[in-house]
RNA sequence: GGGGAGAUUCCGGAGCGGCCAAACGGGCCAGACUGUAAAUCUGGUGGCACUGCCUUCGGGGGUUCGAAUCCCUCUCUCCCCA
C-alpha cells in the first residue's frame, strides 16, 4: 500500500457499499485502533482469488494499523445445513473443521498478516447458548425482513427449499459483531444484508453500530461469480504455474476489474496497459505476473511466465513433469491412460484417443488399439493442452 | 389439518408401456482457429470383457413377455386453503 495520504480514500477504493462513509471517516479520525471483522465459514479448505479481494481489504486496514478480527464460523458449520436439497453440505466434524481451519490459515496468511490478527471461533459462544437464548436472538429478526432478500426470494420463486435455520443465519452473523465489538465488518457485496443486521444488533446492545464495507464479487474464469461450486476459481495455494495459466485464460473483459481488485498497480499504469491498440495479451501477462508475485514473490512469478511461454507459445514441454511408474513395460494406450489417472474410465480414455487429444512423445495417438513399450527413459504422455506426464517402467513396485 | 402438483442422466428440462442409456439447451471434455481471450465450427459427454453386455430415470413392492412410463407404498419438495 504505497499510497498518498488519506486513509479513508485508500479504504474506500474498490468498495461497493460503504455504510456509512461518514461513520468510517469519523472513526478513522478518532485515531483509535479499529476492530475490523471478517467472517469465514470453514466449510471447505479452499481459499481462492474471490476471497482474496476482501482479504486484501482487510490487509489494507492492517497496513493502516488497525486490528483484524477473523471470525471462524465453526458454530454455524457444526450445525450443518439440513436443507433437503441433494448435495447440501453435511454437518462437519470437529476434525474437518480443524483441518479446514489449518488450510485456511496457510492460505489467508498469504494475504493478511495473521500474526497480528485476532482469530476467534463463533462456536465458542453459539455452543454455549441455550434454546431460550436462541429464541431471544431469533425474536430480533422478522420473516418479512429476511425474505425480502434477493437470495431467498429467488430460491422461493424457483421452488427451492429455504430452511428456517437459514433465516437465522444473518442474526448469528450479526451477533458475532456484538461479541467482538466490531467497528467495521468486511464482506463481499452479497453479504451486505448480513452485515447490516450486525449494525442493528449492536445498536440494541448499546454499541456503536459497525461500519459495513463490501467488496465486489470477483468474476471467475468463466465470467460467473468465482466460486467453488462453479469450479471456476483460482486457488491461492495452486502452483504458481497453474495460477499464471488460469489467469491467462480469463476473458479479456475481466481485465479491468481483476487489475483493480487483485493488484496494487496504480490506475494510471493499468490505463496504459489496457489502452486501445495494445495487445490485451500483454496486459494479461502482466496481471498474471502481479497476482503470482503477490503470493510467491517476483522471482517465482517470472519463472511461471517463462514456463508458460515455453509451453504454450512455443509448444514446448514444462520443465517439471510429474512422473509415474508402472510395473509393466508393455501396455495398451487406453489402459495406460486409465492407469495413470489421465482418464477416469476406460470409456473416457477411448474418447480422448478417438478425439485426437492424446499424444505420446509428441505424436498424436490415432488408434485406441495402440500399444506401446516403455523405453529406458520413459515416455512423455500428453493429454489435451495442459496435462503432461512422464511414464516410466519400474522393474519393481 | 384439507386439497393439488412434482421427484429423470453434472444442471435445466423432454419423455408417459416396447423404436430409451433416454430429445433439446447449458455446462464440461477433446479437436480446428487464436492471444490457453472472445466469437465460431466439429466430435464427444453412465460403465464394461464395447457391432454386444451390464447398471441408471427419489426408495421399496407389484402388474406385464416387456416399465422412466401403469398400480400400491414410503421418503422428500413445492403450491393453494386452514
Amino acid at each position: 500500500m504505497k499510497d498518498r495520504a488519506d486513509p479513508f480514500e485508500i479504504l474506500r477504493r474498490g468498495t461497493v457499499d460503504l455504510v456509512t462513509g461518514e461513520e468510517l471517516r469519523r472513526r478513522l479520525a478518532s485515531g483509535r485502533r479499529l476492530r475490523v471483522k471478517l467472517g469465514w465459514d470453514p466449510t471447505g479448505p479452499e481459499v481462492h482469488l474471490g476471497h482474496g479481494v476482501v482479504l486484501r481489504k482487510l490487509r489494507a486496514f492492517q497496513d493502516l494499523g488497525h486490528q483484524a478480527v477473523l471470525i471462524i464460523g465453526d458454530g454455524t458449520a457444526m450445525v450443518g445445513d439440513p436443507t433437503g436439497r441433494q448435495k447440501q453440505r453435511p454437518a462437519l466434524t470437529t476434525e474437518e473443521i480443524d483441518r479446514n481451519l489449518e488450510r485456511y490459515r496457510e492460505q489467508a496468511g498469504k494475504v493478511v498478516d495473521l500474526g497480528k490478527a485476532e482469530v476467534v471461533r463463533n462456536g465458542d459462544w453459539f455452543r454455549a447458548m441455550t434454546f431460550a437464548d436462541t429464541i431471544r436472538l431469533a425474536a430480533r429478526g422478522t420473516v418479512a425482513r429476511m425474505i425480502e432478500r434477493d437470495y431467498f426470494a429467488q430460491r422461493m420463486k424457483k421452488g427451492d427449499a429455504v430452511g428456517i435455520h437459514e433465516l437465522l443465519y444473518p442474526l448469528m452473523q450479526g451477533y458475532d459483531s456484538v461479541k467482538v465489538r466490531a467497528d467495521v465488518e468486511l464482506g463481499a457485496t452479497e453479504q451486505l444484508f448480513n452485515l447490516l443486521v450486525g449494525r442493528d444488533l449492536q445498536a440494541e446492545e448499546g454499541q456503536e453500530p459497525q461500519v459495513c464495507l463490501t467488496t465486489p464479487i470477483l468474476e471467475g474464469t468463466d465470467g460467473r461469480k468465482m466460486s467453488k461450486t462453479y469450479g471456476n476459481f483460482i486457488g491461492v495455494l495452486e502452483p504458481p504455474r497453474e495460477v499464471f495459466g488460469k489467469v491467462m485464460s480469463i476473458p479479456d473483459r475481466l481485465l479491468p476489474s481483476w487489475f483493480s481488485l487483485l493488484t496494487d498497480l496504480p490506475d494510471e499504469e493499468v490505463k496504459v496497459l489496457l489502452a486501445p491498440g495494445e495487445n490485451p495479451r500483454k496486459a494479461k501477462a502482466r496481471l498474471a505476473r502481479e497476482i503470482v508475485a503477490g503470493f510467491h514473490g517476483a522471482e517465482v512469478a517470472r519463472g511461471a511466465e517463462e514456463e508458460f511461454d515455453r509451453v504454450f507459445r512455443e509448444g514446448g514441454v514444462p520443465s517439471e513433469i510429474p512422473e509415474v511408474s508402472l510395473p509393466q513395460a508393455r501396455i495398451g494406450i487406453v489402459d495406460l491412460l486409465v492407469r495413470t489417472k489421465c482418464a477416469p474410465s476406460t470409456s473416457e480414455a477411448r474418447r480422448l484417443v478417438a478425439g485426437r487429444g492424446v499424444r505420446v512423445d509428441g505424436a498424436v495417438v490415432d488408434s485406441i488399439e495402440g500399444e506401446l513399450t516403455l523405453p529406458e527413459g520413459g515416455v512423455l504422455l500428453n493429454v489435451g493442452k495442459r496435462r503432461f506426464l512422464r511414464v516410466r517402467h519400474a522393474p519393481k513396485a
